[in-house]
DNA sequence: CGTCTATTTGAATGTACTCAAAAGCGGTGG
DNA sequence: CCACCGCTTTTGAGTACATTCAAATAGACG
């Protein structure tokens, strides 16, 4: 049941049986149907959700009501709007389930409770943002240096085989392209082999 | 003397005068000339860097030798490779000076220590990163949604100043565009006026 | 099977780039 | 103090990358 975000877990800190017992007392669960909302922009994100199966996006819908995505969650993954979450403020950003998804989350006072009882879980959640963060900034680097057909590349290799799991508008939006043009690379790259 | 960097740390903790000792102790000082360089990349972050004066930049060289600007720190800044600096490992990206500048910095082993010492600048630097992971998830988000002219106007409200202090090539660098195509851009915006 | 949405294709357009030349500006040395 | 050098910015012409709009095709789902 809590096998993937135990190994999670492990991966930065190592808990104790108690410790486990503890963390996994304020572990929640919820299912999330394809297509739907699970934080609305305006809304304070009240949870901190990793995903153990299926995939979230995080998107921002701007003043012309296009999507824009800015990253994609599958399985493994802890998501939630920072900064809304951490100050609990209202979300400029929106989640929503791309397939069928299970999440396991913490409240934001849950959280803050087991920050005093496994203090660990500071260190944790400190090196995850440090991750995001990095991740961002890499991001950026490539967005300024590199054209959209290379950007593409990159997103296969960082995300192996969610390109087939999801659709083609969303990825076009995550590289910052219009899917139209994406097809057009596609193309291009295929009738090379 | 130390102003600007107390100043700064009140922001997010408050500090009691042993503390504020204890912090200023392991406090080290340096003047970086313009145009030279801090950090290269490939080397160690041995330093996480407060700019008391002037203005740094961080930056990635790539293949073909092109640099570009993914952050300026001006006075008030707190900069590092944090990945470089926190894990110790090369780092990805260059340092370096635009005006004649003075940081005040860390060591790694001695913010190491001052972390035992002083638990509340974990926090303080938690905060941080959390701040510059939001900046840089809102700098994604407008370099998908907006035209370079948007971007630019976005640069001049978030650097107050900052444009009249450094040149036009870096400004184009950091909005992933050209200088000849900044030029015209600043062109058509003043014509209007 | 029909409806709705996503993808492909094509044509016309706009945004941003390269290359090249000229003008401006800042620092240095005579 | 000014003349010169090197670097940055501007200007213009031609080009490439990416978009919009529209229509046709393909896929997904009830």
């Amino acid at each position: 049941m809590h096998g993937l975000i135990l190994d999670n877990f492990a991966m930065h800190i190592s808990l104790n049986d108690e410790e486990k017992e503890r963390v996994l007392s304020k572990l929640q669960y919820k299912e999330i149907g394809k297509n739907t909302t699970l934080l609305k922009a305006g809304k304070v994100c009240a949870n901190i959700y990793f995903v153990n199966k299926g995939c979230l996006r995080i998107f921002h819908k701007d003043a012309e009501n296009a999507e824009h995505n800015i990253l994609f969650c599958p399985e493994n993954w802890w998501l939630a709007d920072i900064v809304s979450f951490s100050e609990q403020t209202p979300a400029f950003y929106t989640i929503a389930a791309l397939e069928n998804t299970e999440v396991f989350y913490f409240s934001y006072a849950d959280l803050e409770q087991l920050y005093v009882e496994v203090p660990k879980l500071e260190r944790f959640f400190r090196i995850l943002i440090q991750n995001g963060f990095n991740l961002y900034q890499h991001r950026i680097t490539s967005n300024l240096s590199k054209p959209a057909e290379e950007r593409y590349e990159l997103f296969r290799r960082q995300y192996p085989g969610l390109e087939q799991r999801i659709s083609q508008k969303h990825i076009a939006s995550y590289l910052g392209i219009t899917p139209v043009f994406l097809s057009l690379i596609r193309k291009k790259k295929y009738q090379k082999h």
